[in-house]
DNA sequence: TATTGTTATACTCTATAACTATA
DNA sequence: TATAGTTATAGAGTATAACAATA
């Protein structure tokens, strides 16, 4: 069996074709990979913006500006708590979460057809030890 | 065991959490993602404007772009073929050769980290699935 | 003074359309 | 005419620095 790749660049090649599936499928809902796991994290809660800065591993003028654009689509709306008048508290709009909905639909729908190359068994396998490592320390919450 | 995400989500999820370290390392040579793709696909090999296009899923102007800056840096070179003089091929350049030599190196030396929450023969057993996903049909060339 | 967010600026990545040069 | 690349333009994502408002 050749064996002419590490597997830390397995990994990349790994991450890269899922996320260029992962791209079209949110391009086919109107949404970007970065608005899609933002509109994920407040999909059941509101959070502030330094907090939802700090899961997706932002600044926080760049989420400034990834809020601005879905905001002005109506997927999400801003909200300052009475208690304290600096904060923002985001929370998605029925038109967000019902979009969101469908996206995480056909993502659970069809980026796993990438694993038909193996056999049944391996694939729960293959699944189980997915789960280990996004919950692993070092998990990031990026998958959302 | 709770089991509250799909496996597609989940696979995003280990992607990015691949992307973000992987984004790290390229960051700790001076490289953006795209610009590590785009010498590892020409580390033993020059190529055409074309055909890089291509393997990189990108429409040709996003390459011109994206080879101007590597350029500029000295990392690549274009050279224009006697048989073709609309056509242009890229090769690596020595500093660029030794790069993306030196970034793979630390690629392939830190990011199987993550792996480390799985047990010894789990890893090994991962490591043979994942080699076949990125083989199999649906593959992109992505990883390089 | 410390914290929350936003604005200003700049660069990279990527897409589409129009263009140039060569075949 | 068809092909290989580039230029023009635009929008998204992300970073740093400077700023405003509130605590």
């Amino acid at each position: 069996m050749k064996h002419d790749q590490s597997l830390g660049s397995q990994l990349v090649g790994l991450s890269v074709l899922v996320q260029r599936r992962h791209a079209q499928i949110c391009a086919d809902h109107c949404l970007t990979p970065a608005q899609a796991q933002l509109l994920c994290m407040l999909k059941d809660q509101p959070r502030g913006m330094s907090e939802l800065a700090g899961l997706l591993g932002l600044a926080k003028p760049g989420l400034s500006g990834l809020v601005d654009r879905i905001e002005r689509r109506g997927l999400v709306r801003r909200e300052t708590p009475e208690h304290d008048r600096r904060a923002v508290m985001l929370h998605t709009t029925p038109l967000g979460k019902e979009t969101v909905d469908a996206l995480w639909a056909d993502v659970g729908a069809s980026l796993p057809d990438i694993l038909d190359v193996l056999p049944a068994e391996d694939r729960v396998h293959f699944e189980r030890m997915v789960t280990a490592i996004i919950t692993g320390p070092g998990a990031c919450g990026g998958g959302c």
